[in-house]
RNA sequence: GAUCCCGUAGCUCAGCUGGCAGAGCAUCUGACUUUUAAUCAGAGGGUCCCUGGUUCGAGCCCAGGCGGGAUCACCA
């Protein structure tokens, strides 16, 4: 199906034409690059590299390629910017430094900003103290056959920046170009999971891949999504956790398994919520949740000195410090904290007349679990801004993890706030196959009466607890959420290459609706 | 899902009480060999998100829809 082009497109295709026409290719096949932008300004030196009357003690020779990202023309010679992965630098073209016709009928014409050109030439300073390319030779590696909205910058001022957030996320490749500090985010977040992978592998836990398509999905309390699989005729999910696989390793005898892959919860979008999202799990054997609660502090804290050479970090408006150790406090604790009550032991009908009194909405459905964790999120968890383990949940919002070694109704578990969010779930792991059975029961049971997000029983997993596994450590980190943290942004989609959006409507199918 | 806000040129946005559709950047033509928001002179570019209504007349008012954003609620 064609489309209108825009004035701008027609200009640029026909350009494309004149230069198919003129022997001169749009569309190169390779560039020798030999220096990048920032390496050039970090390199040259004046006394070496400078030209007296066209001549250099030492000549910085270069090969460059990137992006036009802005042109200014002179008569018989012009400037540009040109911009690649490292920054940008600026280049100086002139006619008499070029064959017969590419300045005028070429460069002058048919090149526009944005597109991706390659300059072979030498580096010096202008007049006012730029450097810059002196350009000797150029070729064409990809002619854009659209506009970039790119910015300028004056004063700290911004002309022509992108605000649409859905035109950003819609069309990242040209948030990227426009962007660099988005490029920048990602390269952290790329860091952050570098730098942990080689946290874990030092300590010898080996990284595995366990399936995303699963007959019985588990781990977690979360909407599965649904797919299939057409010769086994076989329905299947998408994992929603890696839990159960992993401690599948650990009974196999693995003593300490990791893995960083994507998970899909059927849930709704928001600012710290898409459908997909980056897990790290990892499983320890003979440790346990205190243990663990070591293992996270040093990995984020490392994490933090490595991205940013600290461990205080400016995140919204507060400055959150990663350095250990981070504050310990047992869930009731914390509740009691806040709000003056004292949830231990109490019966589910009188958690439910402390729910009321402090103005929660409440119903009949929930059991205890849900209503310590509602009144937790409530007056607790938002206000919590430096990372604070809690620990020692209920036992009914916790059926994987083991019971406490000493508190009664509840469990091994603890989970790290940072910035009023969670940011990692863990515990030591029930190992007692019969225990977990009956825990399974009560979520069949739970499903039944219609929670959608209740596990199911998988008979395997429970045939691997009965063949012995050891005491377990086990945690989950959400990535997305780390990496929010690690680059002070504000929405998950900002760390998201391709955030989840509705389909785009085709403007000739908005028509025809 | 609920509430609030938004949708006008390629991009960012203005558009009064309802009275000829605007600016900057980008684009095009010309001048200009160290500019950097280059500069100077000129030009072109619009389904004002869609549908309907009110009106002599709608970008503006009304209704419905579509799309987006922000806030709120649950799992990370």
């Amino acid at each position: 199906m064609s489309r209108e082009y825009s004035e701008q497109e027609v200009i640029r295709r026909d350009a494309r034409a004149q230069l198919d026409a003129a022997g001169f290719p749009p569309y190169g096949y390779s560039w020798d690059v030999t220096h990048h932008a920032a390496s050039i300004i970090d390199d040259f030196d004046e006394t070496l590299h400078q030209p007296v009357e066209g001549v250099a003690k030492v000549p910085f020779r270069v090969s460059v390629a990137g992006r036009v990202m802005s042109m200014r023309i002179m008569g018989k010679a012009a400037f540009f910017n040109l911009q690649d992965q490292s920054g940008r630098i600026q280049v100086y073209i002139s006619r008499d430094d070029l064959p017969e016709g590419y300045y005028n009928t070429i460069f002058k014409k048919l090149v526009d900003i944005g597109d991706v050109i390659g300059i072979e030439g030498f580096v010096f300073k202008t007049r006012v103290g730029e450097t810059s390319v002196h350009a000797q030779r150029f070729e064409i590696l990809a002619k854009a056959l659209r506009p970039l909205p790119i910015e300028k910058e004056v004063d700290g001022k911004v002309f022509n920046e992108i605000t649409d957030k859905e035109y950003r996320y819609r069309q990242r490749y040209v948030d990227l170009v426009v962007h660099p500090e988005v490029r920048k985010t990602f390269q952290q977040r790329a860091r952050m999971i570098t730098t942990m992978r080689s946290f874990l592998d030092e300590r010898g836990y080996v990284e595995v891949e366990t399936p995303v398509l699963q007959p019985l999905y588990g781990g977690a309390a979360a909407r599965p999504f649904t797919t299939r699989h057409n010769a086994l005729d076989m329905k299947l999910y998408l994992r929603i956790a890696d839990e159960l696989y992993l401690k599948r390793l650990i009974v196999g005898g693995f003593d300490g398994v990791y893995e960083i892959s994507k998970d899909f919860r059927n849930e709704g979008l928001s600012r710290f919520h898409n459908p997909e999202f980056t897990m790290m799990e990892l499983y320890v054997a003979y440790k346990d949740y205190n243990w663990m609660m070591d293992l996270v502090e040093e990995m984020v804290e490392t994490i933090a000195t490595v991205l940013h050479g600290s461990t205080d970090l400016t995140v919204g408006d507060n400055t959150i410090s990663f350095a250990r150790p981070w504050k310990r406090i047992p869930l009731f604790e914390a509740i009691e904290e806040k709000t003056g009550h004292d949830l231990s032991g109490l019966s589910r009908d009188d958690l439910a007349t402390v729910a009321k009194k402090l103005e929660l909405d409440i119903d009949d459905t929930m059991g205890s679990g849900k209503l310590i964790d509602e009144i937790f999120g409530e007056f607790v968890e938002p206000h919590m801004i430096q990372p604070t383990f809690i620990t020692d949940y209920p036992i009914e919002l916790s059926p994987l993890a083991k019971k406490h070694r000493t508190k009664e109704g509840l469990v091994e578990r603890f989970e790290a706030i940072c910035n009023g969010k969670a940011l990692c779930n863990a515990f030591s792991e029930l190992n007692d196959p019969d225990d977990q059975r009956s825990r399974f029961e009560d979520q069949v049971g739970l499903g039944m009466r219609g929670d959608a997000e209740a596990m199911q029983l998988d008979e395997d997993y429970l045939r691997a607890l009965e063949y012995g596994m050891p005491p377990t450590a086990g945690l989950g980190i959400g990535i997305d959420r780390l990496a929010m943290l690690m680059t002070n942004s504000r929405s998950i989609r900002d760390v998201i290459l391709f955030p989840l959006l509705r389909p785009e409507v085709e403007e000739s199918a908005a028509e025809t609706e």
